[in-house]
DNA sequence: AGGTAAATGTTGCGTGTCACAACGTATATC
DNA sequence: GATATACGTTGTGACACGCAACATTTACCT
């Protein structure tokens, strides 16, 4: 039975929930806006307000000039001192963010490294950073968690990283790592479902409540499925792994892998060796790709293309989301002819679901998870406001 | 924002309907069980069954006879006289039940029909139905609302039956004329769906929060998908159609079907033709294909089973679900070697989702869509039980 | 057979949360 | 400067639930 509900204790929760997450996505609402959008009397939204400035989380600021007529109403925004700190372990880097309850990223770190990153030297580099970003400029922050987005999968149940196959890890007990080393409590997600849910809130997926998200990157093709405006519940923590899938391939003859998953027909390295480049960050390789008339360049790029389409249509067959995002080389792939892949992706999906999705491409920038990271960090303070931030 | 408890009145009535649901999936529980399920004190359970007696949904009858210490407890049950009307149509007959709140099938009838059935038609048969029935033997029956579970794509949003290529239905507006002529409120919803929430709640999928469910028959393959306990939610209804996703196929030997979605290759017809049988129910067909040792028999069988094997593989990846039922002739290619289908799906999808799924055959028979369909129809008296029940 | 412990229903009271209405205040327009 | 509009503030009331004390019913033990 989800969000029961029951005592007057939880429905309190429960609004001072809703209120500090409506402020949290927004930024800054004012307290007129709030009434509306909460449904609550003008007074008890005074009332919850003022519980979230005494609890540090909002801060209640003079109206903003506006030309209508009527008292003017105080805004309330997020506090820009309560923050968490973002991960992202990667191959060759660990870059790190102190995110704020206002959506800022204060600082941002990357530490590059020349071999793959063990689990312990990664939590010891957390730490540290906490450490020192906690000594220096942010000394009045209030660092209530921290979040890892992980390119492997991770069990929702423990935050246990299974197995992320390109970092070499396999059941690493991040959140515990975490937890010990930092005293804050910690969220470990796959990367691209925390990609999923930034892009949702505040990237291309703004007020979309369906979506699925798609990310080509270096090592593979991760996905992030929102559904109802959340994300994907599933038994272990692990929907989205759309780069796993067998997709149909119409033509023998467009078939490179023998018994290849979607990721292994459908890849930044053979979109690399096509363009006969040995290494490229994504906008370099979209500039080779459209620069190039080479019939080889062009045919890899159809040939993906076509593969990719099957597999959005199998998706949005399933899902029936409104709207597809594509990030990564993926987005590249979409950009070099979008009609081509809208009009193969709808031909291979049942038409009435294709009435209604529409494809974009990412709007967020490299920041996408560490944002996401952040997100799951603050999701139980938003979850319980004052059950959480009045411990710490 | 999802199951927004903000007022007084929200929390009751959201503990009323929580109340009635638990019932309603368990048909009777003591008045202590009902304390312990809903975390409620014994006197807000006390008054809440006293609600719901005198909204006549349950009746409270003398503590069954139990070996424990203690003062007995009442049993609070579903009233077997609050009741819906259930209906399928199909391309050769229409099925309508009357079904009550304590889950019984009151009364069934199978209407056959030499032509496919219209819209009107079927309109006329259910308005007719409900008219007998209350003036016969059910005129003690209090019948809140209709659901219909209809073979095709059903927009949630108003009911209208987008397109049910065997019934050749399109863009019919049903659950407006089914209100229309019933004056009972309507929910009309895809079968397959429909099914998957009937084996959720009390065939092979109880208790479990994350399921998959696929079903076999005649003109196709539909499916439907739990998650957290509930449908999948989706942009406009239609979720779940596996049956025209294009899975991977290893082999191009095993290809039958140009450019062929799944259920052109997986196919109830394909069967047939490999037993030689002209047509045949389930049963038969499951006898044919177990006693046959031709060898085309068991190729088609495993050809079939292989390609079924990658689909799964396919929706485990993207759903990661505890379960996957099989329905119709799925579960008849499954019966025909569970291991062989098992092993095959795991070897198709990640190992860590592998881990942790099973799968297993549909439970519920012939009732499972009047079943599906009942629940939808009591669905917006579970959600508000005072709302909806004092009206009517 | 009687006493005791256990489990549960029943009743009255207290607390917390929110809606509502009346009133006060700040802004724009004329 | 008057007026309309919009919003914050305050006090009151309704409602829902928890809690504790008491009543009731059963099983078990001696």
């Amino acid at each position: 039975m989800l969000s029961a509900v029951s005592t007057v204790e939880d429905m309190r929760r429960g609004n001072l929930a809703r209120f500090l997450e409506l402020v949290h996505r927004e930024r800054a609402l004012s307290r007129s806006q709030l009434t509306t959008a909460t449904g609550l009397n003008r007074s008890t939204v005074a009332a919850l307000a003022a519980e979230l400035v005494d609890l540090g989380l909002v801060v209640e600021r003079a109206p903003d000039p506006t030309k209508r007529v009527g008292r003017p109403s105080p805004v309330v925004a997020a506090s820009p001192d309560v923050m968490v700190l973002a991960a992202n372990p990667e191959v060759d880097a660990l870059t790190l963010a102190a995110v704020a309850l206002d959506g800022t990223v204060v600082a941002r770190e990357r530490i590059d490294a020349l071999d793959l990153p063990t689990p312990d030297a990664t939590v010891d580099q957390l730490a540290e950073a906490l450490d020192r970003w906690g000594d220096g400029d942010l000394s009045g922050a209030r660092f209530v968690g921290v979040g890892v987005a992980t390119p492997g999968l991770v069990r929702a149940s423990d935050g246990v990283v299974r197995h992320a196959p390109h970092l070499r890890w396999r059941d690493v007990p991040l959140r515990a790592l975490v937890e010990e080393a930092t005293g804050l409590p910690t969220a470990v997600d796959n990367d691209a479902t925390l990609g999923a849910i930034a892009e949702h809130r505040f990237g291309a997926g703004v007020g979309v409540d369906h979506l699925v998200y798609l990310n080509g990157g270096a090592s593979g093709i991760g996905g992030g499925v929102i559904v109802a405006g959340m994300p994907l519940g599933s038994a272990s923590g692990y929907a989205g792994e759309f780069g796993q899938n067998r997709p149909g391939i119409a033509s023998a003859t467009h078939r490179r892998a023998d018994d290849g998953v979607l990721e292994d027909e459908v890849s930044r390295a053979r979109l690399l060796a096509a363009a006969r480049l040995p290494s490229a960050d994504d906008p370099t390789l979209a500039a080779a790709l459209a620069a190039s008339s080479e019939v080889d360049v062009r045919d890899e790029i159809a040939r993906q293309r076509g593969i990719l389409a099957t597999a959005l249509g199998n998706a949005v067959n399933v899902l029936n989301p409104s709207v597809v995002i594509l990030g990564g080389f993926l987005a590249t792939l979409a950009d070099s002819d979008p009609a081509a892949l809208d009009e193969a992706m709808r031909a291979q999906c049942m038409p009435a679901a294709a009435d209604d999705v529409e494809i974009r491409t990412a709007a967020l920038a490299e920041d996408r998870l560490l944002i996401g990271a952040a997100e799951a960090a603050f999701a139980p303070l938003l979850a319980d406001p004052a059950g959480v931030a009045s411990t710490r």
